[in-house]
DNA sequence: ATCGCGACCTGGTTGC
DNA sequence: TGCAACCAGGTCGCGA
């Protein structure tokens, strides 16, 4: 599951990879991925062809490629929704079993295609128009922590205004962007905090303590993953070294707690799982 | 205004 | 062995 460091990572290949390009032809396989570009699929590929790549930005976990001008100009949008891929590859290599969207290169990128690959299709990819400085579609979306933008004290102060348990709030991309279900919890584990506490029964220092560990958790993976990343390969499948050296708490359902030996506990929440040490993490005390 | 939930989507895994 | 149910989860839209 892409989070923002995964989307990092391939924000920074398609940054060397494809900025200088020049998209010359796109072919939608599948209607879907392309589904907020409301005038269609044809009208997407028609409108994308000719047009020169000039920069690769990314807020949270959205991406966008700034089209002919930096500032001014419109912008292809992406997001990997759950299971999304962004690849380079050589035009002739065979197509991946979930391609949807195929846009070929010249120039800088010579050969080569941008191919958007995704299974559940959570994700999808569409034109902004004068969206290049930032989408207007997604300018909702709050600045993400590892942003030098971001200001912590207008997220807690919001937070703390907050009914809301303080998972939630982490994953309420128009207060943070970026935090995923996996990096909530490791965050929170990290803080000693249960997802359920309400944002406005936390201290101040407790939510700056807890943005600190969000930072830390995604400065580790973002150490890792990049690490993991070929020169000619802009890819993202969630599942880098990553996941399976470093979690403390996600997927650990009945594992001892690596601080206390607990066994970690697995709850349903908003149509997924949280996981936690009861002992690390008690759930707060029901208020009357 | 704020909050919380269901729908969207596919394929691997689990259970009968 | 075959089939159905379950599970993963980011985002949006809707109703309370």
């Amino acid at each position: 599951m892409p989070e923002l460091p995964e989307v990092e990572v391939v924000r920074a290949g398609l940054e060397r990879h494809v900025v200088g390009a020049t998209i010359t032809s796109v072919e939608v396989l599948h209607p879907r991925p392309v589904r907020r570009h409301l005038a269609g699929a044809a009208d997407f590929a028609a409108v994308l062809a000719g047009r020169r790549v000039v920069a690769a930005r990314r807020r949270g976990k959205y991406l966008w490629l700034p089209l002919d001008d930096p500032e001014t100009g419109d912008a292809l949008m992406a997001h990997l929704g759950m299971s999304g891929q962004l690849l380079v590859q050589p035009a002739e290599s065979v197509a991946e079993r979930h391609l949807r969207v195929r846009l070929a290169l010249e120039g800088a990128a010579e050969g080569r295609e941008l191919r958007f690959v995704d299974q559940r299709m959570f994700g999808g990819l569409s034109l902004s128009t004068g969206g290049a400085a930032l989408p207007p579609e997604i300018a909702h979306i709050a600045r993400d922590p590892i942003d030098p933008l971001f200001d912590d004290d207008e997220f807690v102060r919001r937070a703390r205004r907050s009914s809301s348990g303080v998972k939630r709030l982490l994953l309420t991309q128009t207060l943070i962007s970026g935090v995923g279900n996996i990096y909530a919890d490791e965050s929170l584990w990290r803080s000693r905090l249960h997802g359920e506490r309400p944002g406005n029964r936390l201290a101040a220092a407790q939510l700056h303590e807890l943005l600190g560990h969000v930072r830390e958790v995604m400065n580790e993976a973002l150490a890792q993953g990049g690490t993991s990343f070929d020169a000619l390969y802009v890819n993202v499948n969630g599942e880098s070294g990553y996941f399976d050296r470093s979690l403390h708490a996600y997927g650990r359902e009945g594992d001892p707690c690596d601080r206390c030996a607990t066994p970690m506990r697995r709850v349903a929440f908003m149509n997924r799982s949280s996981y936690f040490c009861p002992t690390c993490q008690p759930a707060p005390r029901v208020r009357r």
